[in-house]
DNA sequence: AATGCAATATTGTGATCACAAACTATTAAA
DNA sequence: TTTAATAGTTTGTGATCACAATATTGCATT
């Protein structure tokens, strides 16, 4: 595998109203999410352009603003690819996630009421579904589903943006955390979330949130394990 | 004062090997950072294109990529504008620096060294002569640097791009507090903070970096305060 | 004088083109 | 067989143009 090896991306649904530029983001953001693209490989505007069948142009603009997320990493001769992943940085991006989700959910904690309560209730029985049918594929995304709504109450946001921004770097990790997680014997997490949510307690509410963070990353426990992980995403050298 | 008003750019110097976007993106960014820009004042690329003498294009990417990074607000029938502060948004974006900026810093702490504890210095001390000599609009770029700086020595950093992402949405306000300094008596956080790196002690340079950054915002201690300083940057109506 | 409507102007979006820089592959020399 | 130079190709950047959607202006009506 090189870096000209093929790229089969998921054409998202163009719904009315989006851009083209809108769609090809949303297109290019869910390929990095879902580790459809590998670290290192080399991508060309017009190559995905031809790929999704659209000009350069909004091309263009998409990729800039992955790249503003650090999404996307533009070398110095201005060539595009997912950045690789090292281990001191998966540690990083997983530190900087435990200091600010927390804080979000502590700080979205008064704007939550029953009908946001009942939608995160729907959205973690989805999850326990998914994991008794073994639909892992369905997994992340319903928690991040989850957490996206919880910090997302709060209608004076300014954490939502930064905490997607790490969970686009984390990208396909994340996946591969939940593919792993019927390994590990899961406390239900988001239920002490939802209780610490219910009597109102922004300390109880961080504290779970905290585990759940750190019980996702569980499987790169050890330094070992996190290299093999990581060798088995950055394929492209 | 109206949607048209005339905008002022200071148009920075256009180093050799940067791209046409790039110089724009920079200039639009410290535009936005100096409160050149009025929030809600309407933007068009062609009108900002005109003033820096370029094609729409680079303005267009710049744009975007200002967008992505929460500085710039694009409306659901696309247009540009600099986001309106209110009191509550500013409370959110002061207590995210603080949850952000002192784990940073501590992350940090391991990578410097006696070269950046000098650079440090160097930047605290340039900061202490401006205020002795009233040169008040180095302190906040001064200021910036200083933390920059400190948090930047961390070789695998993934909060920096977050943390400027909040200093250009507190924009125009950074400034306000710093033209107001010279009404309270400092305590020179950045000392405690050079003093706990010297020390390798985290938990106190955390508490050095969250004491600077609430008395760096003390300027807007009461709501009342606060609201005046909001309706004195957000002039357009 | 205030309001609704039509005509005009402006603006964002997307496509195409030109050009220079970077990359790749071929070829020739050691 | 390996390395270095060169020719050819690919690629990002920036400019210009067309078009549809939005905003603004001017005018007629109430």
């Amino acid at each position: 595998m090189d870096k000209k090896s093929p790229i089969t991306l998921t054409l998202l649904e163009r719904t009315h109203g989006v851009t083209i530029a809108q769609w090809v983001y949303m297109t290019l953001r869910s390929a990095v999410m879902n580790g459809e693209i590998l670290p290192g490989r080399a991508l060309t505007i017009r190559g995905l352009a031809e790929m999704m069948d659209v000009s350069p142009m909004p091309v263009r603009e998409a990729i800039r603003q992955l790249a503003a997320q650090n999404a996307l990493e533009i070398t110095a001769s201005r060539r595009v690819s997912v950045p690789q992943m090292t281990a001191l940085k998966f540690n990083e991006l997983c530190e900087a996630r435990i200091a600010i989700e927390p804080h979000a959910a502590a700080r979205a904690l008064p704007y939550i009421d029953n009908t946001i309560l009942e939608k995160l209730n729907s959205l973690n029985n989805q999850g326990d579904i998914a994991i008794e049918n073994g639909e892992m594929d369905k997994i992340s995304p319903l928690n991040q589903a989850f957490h996206r709504v919880m910090y997302g109450a709060n209608p004076n946001q300014v954490c939502l943006p930064m905490i997607e921004s790490l969970w686009l770097q984390l990208g396909p990790f994340m996946r591969l955390a939940t593919s792993k997680l019927e390994e590990f014997y899961l406390v239900d997490r988001h239920q002490e979330a939802m209780e610490a949510i219910k009597a109102q307690d922004p300390f109880a509410l961080q504290m779970a949130i905290q585990a759940d963070i750190r019980e996702g990353i569980a499987f790169a426990s050890t330094a070992e394990r996190l290299q093999t992980f990581i060798e088995h995403s950055n394929q492209v050298r």
